[in-house]
DNA sequence: ACGCTAAATCGCCATATAGGAATATGCAAG
DNA sequence: CTTGCATATTCCTATATGGCGATTTAGCGT
């Protein structure tokens, strides 16, 4: 259950590197892009990327995370149901609630990576006006 | 109106953080998460993920990506577009041909990530079968 | 000009999914 | 058991998107 970190794959050193370090191409089975296309699926919605960055605060309930999604509650729901399905998130019940966490540290990677892109675009797209 | 009355910031992370990596919870914008979801969406498909690791082979025009993608002309040069404008590949014209080449580096990051989660998972899976 | 090839685009269909209202379920208090 | 709150689920509609055939566009050689 508990794992000590062994550093899987060393991913997690090359996080702020964004050298030209081209991994040998290993092709992946079509069954394994299947599965890898299901998980960037989940986050593919602003409303579910909206809960974890919620969730990154901390733990928090359903209602909690309907109030700071803006929209309904059985939308919220159901976004919770497929990031838990993605086991991106677990949820517990807690008496009346139902209080939800981040359950997969590779959610801050892989948002940490998508902003840090999306600000590398910006400023270039900014610098290519001003020049 | 209520606040989140038990944990505030150390359970979950002790649960699935080693120590290091826990970012302050920025709130992102709403903006800023529908331009990240699109870049996830442009990954959460398994054409395009097959087509990008092909691509992780060097350049390619796009009849030998039509040929490794195991669909057709037509669905290929629009999920290129897809990447294309999602800023993860660029297309130069070659005389006949069109050469595709990966213009984003973190592409290698994001799918090596999820390779690595994917990996992780079926092996818990495993391992909760054989007990 | 023509034909040929590579690639992009269009039209259509089928499916997936987000959104929302209504309803059902689970749980605790009285 | 009944009431009330917190979530989950169901049903529905609108939209987005993948796949495919057919057509169009683009560039090279003749």
């Amino acid at each position: 259950m508990k794992h000590p970190p062994p550093s899987p794959a060393g991913t997690f050193l090359n996080l702020c590197m964004p050298s030209k370090t081209a991994p040998p191409p290993k092709a992946l089975s079509d069954a394994a892009l299947v599965l890898i296309a299901a998980r960037f699926r989940a986050l593919a919605e602003p409303v579910r990327l909206r809960l974890l960055n919620t969730l990154m605060g901390g733990e928090r309930n359903v209602t909690q995370l309907v109030e700071a999604s803006g929209t309904g509650q059985a939308n919220v729901s159901k976004h919770l149901a497929v990031l838990r399905e993605a086991g991106m998130i677990a949820m517990r019940r807690e008496g009346l609630t139902t209080v939800c966490s981040i359950s997969d540290p590779s959610v801050y990677q892989l948002c940490e990576i998508m902003c840090s892109r999306l600000r590398a675009d910006t400023e270039a797209r900014a610098r290519a006006l001003d020049g």
